[in-house]
DNA sequence: CATGAATGAGGCTTCATTCAT
DNA sequence: AATGAATGAAGCCTCATTCAT
């Protein structure tokens, strides 16, 4: 079945064709102002290909945000590995960093999709995952807090809590940056 | 003059309740998905009105960024009072937890203005304005660490650059919390 | 009130201006062939306009379904004065020729959504009121039938099959006249 | 030549697939909401393929009509061994009967045809044709009344209109029948 | 011949903005 | 000044049709 390989390499190719443009052109307008035209135009294809690879407009944005996540999850693997709080700490700063060089424009996407409005028309099964990986992603930064305070190497607050708070800095970091233009 | 004063007055009341009314919608939906009869239903009035009192969706959204600059810029007058950087630092902590309870939305949506797509449609004088008194703050506060790296009381880094990580993460921070609902 | 008064009035007679032209374009061409610009364009408005009465295009279509056996039920009123089933059968024929004359072409629209897909778009409640007095009107011919029957003057069939028939024979008659042109 | 005459049976074969899959798509819902994916879904077959065996959508639907026409013709002939103009219109009841029996759905399409949208697309010779043929069956009616006026068997009414409600009230029941569902 | 990915025209619908009252 | 009905441009999406393989 070398030809049904193939055939498949090429639509997963197309994919991260319009994924590519699609990153870059939400990334520089936003949502709502980018059109799907804009992205057609982009990929080098017509608008109306792009819904043969993705349901609709919401869809293809959520996709992006799946992607930077999975990565991220891959990455994290790392951390456990490492003992000390305090090194699995510096491990994740290097991860974030990591995730935020491999692709920037993903993860400025993410943080618009997950701190703006709820995305009525993304299928259940795409949100669900989404959700799921975003709670696996804090939950592998807030066991790293938890050990530490147990271990008395931070200081004692909601392990939770701590993780949202270094997930802000340092979300709040990326957000700035682009908008120094 | 008594007459035309009240005018005056009856106006910029109407003025703030438009602004209020479109900072609870920008907030909750975002620019793009907040239609103007939203914020006319908010505010009731038509959406007629709306145009006698802002030129456009966009001059409506920028000003309410003006606004919290305003409030942010008057508050750090305070800053002029005191000497040491580490104390300054600490004022500007105050400053912005103030301001952040001044006007949470407004907040949020100047991030979302600034960190977001391209208002093309504002006018060059609104956002001059805007740009102005945004360089005002963020000098206000390299201004900070200028003087603490001279003292050397802060790391010898550029301090327009540790004026924006501050000014980051303080913004990560804000934009984090809605998130988590 | 007597603004408010004109106002709705208004109001009615721009609904029955877009229903106007509505009729004629969907019985020209048929639902999905008729598009929103060309109502738009017979009834001298913009697309956008249609809206502003109508939920979408389904809804307006439906309503006219809705018209027609308004006003075919209010005709019926007139079956309980008489008591004679062969003349009340009389009378049903000359209601359904009225009707056929008070509007054709709204009469041949509610065969086709009758007789045609599963309208999903439209609301339930206007579905509910149609099938609701589809019902009555069917009823109200079954109940000559089944009175005929007992008397004798009619065979013995089912009355609903027999006024499911006649109903049939007349609507036969009706979509088959104008495709003579 | 046997390997042409297989060719040819094979297409034809395949010609009568296509034909079966539109039948029961357009049945179920209409012309306008049936897209050519869904008939080439039921035939199992690619969208592609279909057009190598018809010109376009509108001349694969309106293929369906020649073909029960064409048997109707056929029956048809029958009519002439009769001569009592009463017994013909029991043959022809009995005809009639027999074509919706033979093919409902293609009878469905085919009144559907006559009495909606004007199907602008399909070629001139194709029109001609069914029109022809329609022609011919609607003669071959008015016939027998003609004849059974002329003997003083039916009253005195135009023979083609007579035709014409007779063809009005089957028509009508066919229609009708489905959409009891 | 058959395929099915790609195209792009065209339809439905929304909504910022205008303007007569 | 205020209204809110009307506008029409523009966006999302579908689907008949084509064409390279």
């Amino acid at each position: 079945m070398g030809i049904t390989r193939r055939k498949k390499k090429e639509k997963d190719q197309r994919r991260r064709q319009i994924q590519s443009a699609a990153k870059a052109e939400f990334s520089e307008r936003g949502f709502s102002k980018t059109t799907m035209e804009d992205i057609a135009r982009k990929a080098e294809l017509s608008p109306g290909t792009l819904y043969l690879y993705f349901k609709n407009k919401e869809e293809l944005y959520a996709s992006l945000s799946l992607k930077i996540l999975q990565f991220m999850l891959r990455r994290m693997k790392d951390l456990s590995r490492e003992n000390d709080p305090l090194k699995k700490l510096g491990i994740l700063k290097k991860i974030l960093l990591d995730v935020y060089e491999y692709d920037p424009l993903s993860l400025i996407n993410m943080f618009h999709l997950q701190s703006s409005e709820t995305l009525k028309n993304i299928s259940p099964a795409l949100i669900a995952e989404i959700e799921n990986r975003s709670r696996l992603a804090i939950g592998e930064m807030a066991a790293i807090f938890s050990e530490g305070i147990q271990r008395g190497v931070f200081i004692d607050r909601h392990p939770v809590a701590l993780a949202d708070i270094y997930w802000g800095l340092f979300s709040g970091v990326v957000l700035w940056e682009p908008s120094k233009k």
